[in-house]
DNA sequence: TCAAAATCAGTAATTATTATCAAATTTATC
DNA sequence: GATAAATTTGATAATAATTACTGATTTTGA
Protein backbone atom coordinates (compact mmCIF):
# COMPACT_ATOMS: atom_id res chain seq x y z
CA UNK A 1 0.00 0.00 0.00
CA UNK A 2 0.94 3.37 -1.04
CA UNK A 3 1.51 6.07 1.47
CA UNK A 4 0.95 10.00 0.42
CA UNK A 5 1.99 12.51 2.53
CA UNK A 6 -1.78 12.59 4.27
CA UNK A 7 -1.94 9.08 4.36
CA UNK A 8 1.18 8.58 6.30
CA UNK A 9 0.38 11.54 8.45
CA UNK A 10 -3.00 9.74 9.07
CA UNK A 11 -1.62 6.56 10.04
CA UNK A 12 0.91 8.44 12.38
CA UNK A 13 -1.25 9.99 14.05
CA UNK A 14 -3.23 7.69 15.08
CA UNK A 15 -0.02 5.43 16.19
CA UNK A 16 0.77 7.65 18.22
CA UNK A 17 -3.06 8.33 19.90
CA UNK A 18 -3.48 5.63 23.12
CA UNK A 19 -7.25 6.32 22.84
CA UNK A 20 -9.43 5.96 19.68
CA UNK A 21 -10.00 9.01 18.14
CA UNK A 22 -12.88 9.88 15.45
CA UNK A 23 -12.32 10.87 11.89
CA UNK A 24 -13.57 14.17 13.01
CA UNK A 25 -10.71 14.49 15.59
CA UNK A 26 -7.86 13.18 13.22
CA UNK A 27 -9.60 16.11 11.07
CA UNK A 28 -9.11 18.60 13.15
CA UNK A 29 -5.70 17.85 14.97
CA UNK A 30 -3.92 16.88 11.38
CA UNK A 31 -5.01 20.66 10.20
CA UNK A 32 -2.59 21.90 12.35
CA UNK A 33 0.00 20.55 10.75
CA UNK A 34 -1.51 19.77 7.24
CA UNK A 35 -3.92 23.22 6.95
CA UNK A 36 -5.00 22.26 3.66
CA UNK A 37 -5.75 18.54 4.48
CA UNK A 38 -9.84 18.01 3.87
CA UNK A 39 -12.21 16.03 5.58
CA UNK A 40 -12.97 13.84 2.63
CA UNK A 41 -9.21 12.88 2.11
CA UNK A 42 -9.30 11.69 6.05
CA UNK A 43 -12.45 9.40 5.78
CA UNK A 44 -11.32 8.12 2.84
CA UNK A 45 -7.92 6.81 4.18
CA UNK A 46 -9.32 5.69 7.69
CA UNK A 47 -11.54 3.78 4.84
CA UNK A 48 -8.79 2.45 2.66
CA UNK A 49 -6.36 1.46 6.16
CA UNK A 50 -9.42 -0.54 7.73
CA UNK A 51 -10.34 -2.21 4.76
CA UNK A 52 -6.52 -3.02 4.47
CA UNK A 53 -6.17 -4.10 7.68
CA UNK A 54 -3.97 -1.77 9.09
CA UNK A 55 -6.40 -0.06 11.46
CA UNK A 56 -9.46 -1.09 13.04
CA UNK A 57 -12.87 0.40 13.48
CA UNK A 58 -14.28 0.55 17.15
CA UNK A 59 -17.73 1.86 17.63
CA UNK A 60 -18.50 4.34 20.37
CA UNK A 61 -21.15 4.34 23.08
CA UNK A 62 -23.66 6.51 20.39
CA UNK A 63 -22.50 4.22 17.23
CA UNK A 64 -19.71 6.83 16.46
CA UNK A 65 -16.91 5.11 14.68
CA UNK A 66 -13.33 5.36 16.20
CA UNK A 67 -10.31 4.34 15.12
CA UNK A 68 -7.76 2.65 16.57
CA UNK A 69 -4.08 1.80 15.02
CA UNK A 70 -3.86 -1.49 17.48
CA UNK A 71 -4.17 -4.27 15.75
CA UNK A 72 -3.05 -6.62 18.36
CA UNK A 73 -5.70 -8.50 20.41
CA UNK A 74 -7.57 -6.62 22.38
CA UNK A 75 -10.69 -6.15 23.35
CA UNK A 76 -12.73 -2.89 24.23
CA UNK A 77 -14.61 -0.81 27.22
CA UNK A 78 -16.65 1.94 26.89
CA UNK A 79 -17.92 4.03 29.60
CA UNK A 80 -21.65 4.77 29.77
CA UNK A 81 -20.90 8.11 31.31
CA UNK A 82 -18.33 9.90 29.37
CA UNK A 83 -18.12 7.45 26.06
CA UNK A 84 -14.39 7.21 26.37
CA UNK A 85 -13.21 4.14 24.77
CA UNK A 86 -10.40 2.19 26.40
CA UNK A 87 -8.37 -1.06 25.59
CA UNK A 88 -9.29 -3.85 28.01
CA UNK A 89 -7.16 -7.44 27.95
CA UNK A 90 -8.50 -10.56 28.40
CA UNK A 91 -5.73 -12.09 31.57
CA UNK A 92 -5.50 -15.40 29.60
CA UNK A 93 -3.73 -14.76 26.33
CA UNK A 94 -5.47 -16.97 23.47
CA UNK A 95 -8.79 -16.49 25.24
CA UNK A 96 -10.70 -14.71 22.56
CA UNK A 97 -9.76 -17.55 20.08
CA UNK A 98 -11.46 -20.15 22.61
CA UNK A 99 -14.12 -18.01 23.08
CA UNK A 100 -14.52 -17.88 19.16
CA UNK A 101 -13.89 -21.94 18.86
CA UNK A 102 -16.86 -22.34 22.02
CA UNK A 103 -19.30 -20.17 19.43
CA UNK A 104 -18.10 -21.77 16.30
CA UNK A 105 -19.33 -24.96 18.06
CA UNK A 106 -22.80 -25.73 16.73
CA UNK A 107 -22.93 -22.76 14.48
CA UNK A 108 -23.81 -23.15 10.77
CA UNK A 109 -21.25 -20.00 9.43
CA UNK A 110 -17.82 -19.82 9.98
CA UNK A 111 -16.92 -17.39 12.05
CA UNK A 112 -13.01 -15.47 11.12
CA UNK A 113 -13.13 -13.08 14.01
CA UNK A 114 -14.80 -11.99 16.90
CA UNK A 115 -15.42 -8.21 18.40
CA UNK A 116 -16.22 -8.24 22.11
CA UNK A 117 -17.38 -4.87 24.26
CA UNK A 118 -17.54 -4.35 27.43
CA UNK A 119 -19.73 -2.02 29.02
CA UNK A 120 -19.94 -0.17 32.15
CA UNK A 121 -18.12 2.63 33.95
CA UNK A 122 -14.61 4.07 33.59
CA UNK A 123 -12.36 4.34 36.52
CA UNK A 124 -12.07 8.34 36.44
CA UNK A 125 -16.17 8.69 36.05
CA UNK A 126 -16.35 5.92 39.26
CA UNK A 127 -13.95 8.25 41.35
CA UNK A 128 -16.37 11.69 40.43
CA UNK A 129 -19.23 9.80 41.68
CA UNK B 1 -44.30 2.18 30.19
CA UNK B 2 -47.57 3.15 27.81
CA UNK B 3 -48.01 2.00 24.64
CA UNK B 4 -50.03 3.64 22.20
CA UNK B 5 -50.98 1.65 18.94
CA UNK B 6 -47.77 2.82 17.29
CA UNK B 7 -45.22 2.00 20.00
CA UNK B 8 -47.29 -1.49 20.43
CA UNK B 9 -46.77 -1.91 16.76
CA UNK B 10 -43.46 -1.04 16.45
CA UNK B 11 -42.53 -3.86 19.63
CA UNK B 12 -45.17 -6.68 17.76
CA UNK B 13 -43.08 -6.15 14.89
CA UNK B 14 -39.85 -6.63 16.43
CA UNK B 15 -40.91 -9.87 18.40
CA UNK B 16 -42.49 -11.26 15.20
CA UNK B 17 -38.76 -11.12 13.25
CA UNK B 18 -36.06 -13.13 13.73
CA UNK B 19 -34.06 -11.13 11.93
CA UNK B 20 -32.90 -7.77 13.21
CA UNK B 21 -34.27 -5.13 11.35
CA UNK B 22 -33.35 -1.40 10.86
CA UNK B 23 -35.14 1.50 11.55
CA UNK B 24 -36.19 2.14 8.18
CA UNK B 25 -37.02 -2.29 8.00
CA UNK B 26 -39.78 -1.62 11.08
CA UNK B 27 -41.34 1.71 9.22
CA UNK B 28 -41.20 0.43 5.37
CA UNK B 29 -43.64 -2.60 7.08
CA UNK B 30 -45.46 -1.62 9.74
CA UNK B 31 -47.30 1.04 7.28
CA UNK B 32 -48.99 -1.73 5.50
CA UNK B 33 -50.84 -1.70 8.92
CA UNK B 34 -50.30 2.09 9.66
CA UNK B 35 -50.31 3.57 6.38
CA UNK B 36 -50.07 6.72 8.55
CA UNK B 37 -47.38 6.07 10.91
CA UNK B 38 -44.02 8.62 10.70
CA UNK B 39 -40.53 7.33 10.46
CA UNK B 40 -40.26 9.85 13.25
CA UNK B 41 -42.10 7.78 15.59
CA UNK B 42 -40.40 4.73 14.89
CA UNK B 43 -37.19 6.67 16.09
CA UNK B 44 -38.90 7.73 18.83
CA UNK B 45 -40.17 5.04 20.18
CA UNK B 46 -37.18 2.51 19.45
CA UNK B 47 -35.23 4.72 21.20
CA UNK B 48 -37.68 4.88 24.16
CA UNK B 49 -38.30 0.89 24.21
CA UNK B 50 -34.02 0.80 23.82
CA UNK B 51 -33.78 3.09 26.86
CA UNK B 52 -36.15 1.26 28.57
CA UNK B 53 -34.50 -2.20 28.23
CA UNK B 54 -37.21 -3.49 26.41
CA UNK B 55 -35.16 -4.36 23.03
CA UNK B 56 -31.29 -3.96 22.38
CA UNK B 57 -29.71 -2.26 20.09
CA UNK B 58 -27.15 -4.51 17.72
CA UNK B 59 -24.63 -2.68 15.08
CA UNK B 60 -24.24 -4.19 11.48
CA UNK B 61 -21.75 -4.66 9.27
CA UNK B 62 -21.36 -1.02 8.28
CA UNK B 63 -22.22 0.76 11.45
CA UNK B 64 -26.02 0.28 10.50
CA UNK B 65 -28.38 0.42 13.48
CA UNK B 66 -30.73 -2.91 14.04
CA UNK B 67 -32.90 -3.88 16.38
CA UNK B 68 -33.89 -7.32 18.32
CA UNK B 69 -36.48 -7.55 21.21
CA UNK B 70 -34.97 -10.55 22.67
CA UNK B 71 -33.10 -9.18 25.80
CA UNK B 72 -31.99 -12.82 26.45
CA UNK B 73 -28.48 -13.38 26.96
CA UNK B 74 -27.42 -14.33 23.78
CA UNK B 75 -24.75 -13.28 20.97
CA UNK B 76 -24.55 -11.52 17.34
CA UNK B 77 -22.65 -13.00 14.13
CA UNK B 78 -22.46 -10.49 11.29
CA UNK B 79 -21.74 -12.02 7.66
CA UNK B 80 -19.07 -10.03 6.05
CA UNK B 81 -20.92 -10.86 2.76
CA UNK B 82 -24.38 -10.46 2.79
CA UNK B 83 -24.17 -8.49 6.48
CA UNK B 84 -27.28 -10.83 8.04
CA UNK B 85 -27.25 -10.04 11.50
CA UNK B 86 -27.93 -13.57 13.17
CA UNK B 87 -28.36 -14.96 16.91
CA UNK B 88 -25.51 -16.97 18.10
CA UNK B 89 -25.27 -18.58 21.35
CA UNK B 90 -22.30 -19.95 23.56
CA UNK B 91 -22.42 -23.24 24.37
CA UNK B 92 -22.23 -23.29 28.29
CA UNK B 93 -24.79 -21.03 29.96
CA UNK B 94 -23.14 -18.18 32.03
CA UNK B 95 -20.41 -18.01 29.75
CA UNK B 96 -20.60 -14.65 28.87
CA UNK B 97 -20.59 -13.50 32.60
CA UNK B 98 -17.63 -15.78 32.95
CA UNK B 99 -15.81 -13.68 30.05
CA UNK B 100 -17.13 -10.44 31.76
CA UNK B 101 -15.54 -11.38 35.31
CA UNK B 102 -12.23 -12.25 33.65
CA UNK B 103 -12.36 -8.69 31.70
CA UNK B 104 -13.16 -7.07 35.34
CA UNK B 105 -9.82 -8.68 36.42
CA UNK B 106 -6.84 -6.05 36.48
CA UNK B 107 -9.60 -3.14 35.15
CA UNK B 108 -9.91 -0.18 37.08
CA UNK B 109 -13.26 0.86 35.64
CA UNK B 110 -16.75 -1.08 36.54
CA UNK B 111 -17.65 -3.06 33.65
CA UNK B 112 -21.60 -3.63 33.83
CA UNK B 113 -22.51 -5.41 30.70
CA UNK B 114 -20.90 -7.14 27.55
CA UNK B 115 -21.29 -7.10 23.74
CA UNK B 116 -20.11 -9.98 21.85
CA UNK B 117 -19.69 -9.42 17.59
CA UNK B 118 -18.48 -12.65 15.31
CA UNK B 119 -18.44 -11.89 11.91
CA UNK B 120 -17.46 -14.15 9.47
CA UNK B 121 -19.40 -16.17 6.70
CA UNK B 122 -22.73 -17.07 7.06
CA UNK B 123 -24.28 -20.33 5.93
CA UNK B 124 -26.21 -19.71 2.87
CA UNK B 125 -23.04 -17.06 1.66
CA UNK B 126 -20.50 -20.19 2.34
CA UNK B 127 -22.92 -22.45 -0.02
CA UNK B 128 -22.92 -20.27 -3.05
CA UNK B 129 -19.07 -19.49 -3.00
C1' DT C 1 12.44 12.93 -17.40
C1' DC C 2 8.01 12.21 -18.24
C1' DA C 3 3.63 9.77 -18.88
C1' DA C 4 0.34 7.03 -16.26
C1' DA C 5 -1.67 6.15 -12.04
C1' DA C 6 -2.93 7.51 -7.67
C1' DT C 7 -4.35 10.86 -4.59
C1' DC C 8 -5.73 15.35 -3.27
C1' DA C 9 -8.84 19.55 -1.90
C1' DG C 10 -13.05 21.46 -2.31
C1' DT C 11 -17.71 21.07 -2.93
C1' DA C 12 -22.12 18.96 -3.62
C1' DA C 13 -25.03 15.24 -2.59
C1' DT C 14 -26.75 11.63 0.20
C1' DT C 15 -28.13 9.20 4.21
C1' DA C 16 -29.40 8.53 8.90
C1' DT C 17 -31.13 10.62 12.71
C1' DT C 18 -33.00 14.16 15.72
C1' DA C 19 -35.74 18.43 16.82
C1' DT C 20 -39.85 21.07 16.56
C1' DC C 21 -44.68 21.83 17.03
C1' DA C 22 -49.57 21.99 16.34
C1' DA C 23 -53.04 18.38 16.18
C1' DA C 24 -54.68 14.00 17.72
C1' DT C 25 -54.87 10.44 21.05
C1' DT C 26 -54.66 8.48 25.49
C1' DT C 27 -55.04 8.58 30.43
C1' DA C 28 -56.75 10.00 34.77
C1' DT C 29 -60.26 12.34 37.43
C1' DC C 30 -64.55 13.41 38.42
C1' DG D 1 -69.33 8.96 30.19
C1' DA D 2 -67.43 13.87 30.13
C1' DT D 3 -63.49 16.37 30.20
C1' DA D 4 -59.05 18.33 31.53
C1' DA D 5 -54.15 17.13 31.60
C1' DA D 6 -50.55 14.57 29.81
C1' DT D 7 -48.64 12.01 26.25
C1' DT D 8 -47.88 10.85 21.66
C1' DT D 9 -48.38 11.54 16.93
C1' DG D 10 -47.42 13.00 11.87
C1' DA D 11 -45.26 16.23 9.13
C1' DT D 12 -41.64 18.88 8.28
C1' DA D 13 -37.31 21.15 9.05
C1' DA D 14 -32.80 20.83 10.73
C1' DT D 15 -28.56 18.54 11.81
C1' DA D 16 -24.72 15.44 11.55
C1' DA D 17 -21.95 12.01 9.44
C1' DT D 18 -20.40 10.18 5.43
C1' DT D 19 -19.82 9.53 0.53
C1' DA D 20 -19.52 10.97 -4.40
C1' DC D 21 -17.68 13.89 -7.78
C1' DT D 22 -14.25 16.55 -10.34
C1' DG D 23 -10.46 18.94 -12.01
C1' DA D 24 -5.85 19.85 -10.07
C1' DT D 25 -1.77 18.02 -7.88
C1' DT D 26 1.36 14.58 -6.43
C1' DT D 27 3.54 10.23 -6.69
C1' DT D 28 5.28 6.24 -9.06
C1' DG D 29 7.71 3.63 -12.24
C1' DA D 30 9.70 2.94 -16.77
Amino acid sequence: MNYSRQRQAIMDFLCDRKDHPTADTVYRNLRKTIPSISLGTVYRNLNLLAEHGSIRRVRGIDGSEHFDADTTDHQHFICRCCGIVEDILLPERQMSEIIRQEAQKGFAGIIETSDFYFLGVCCSCYKKQ
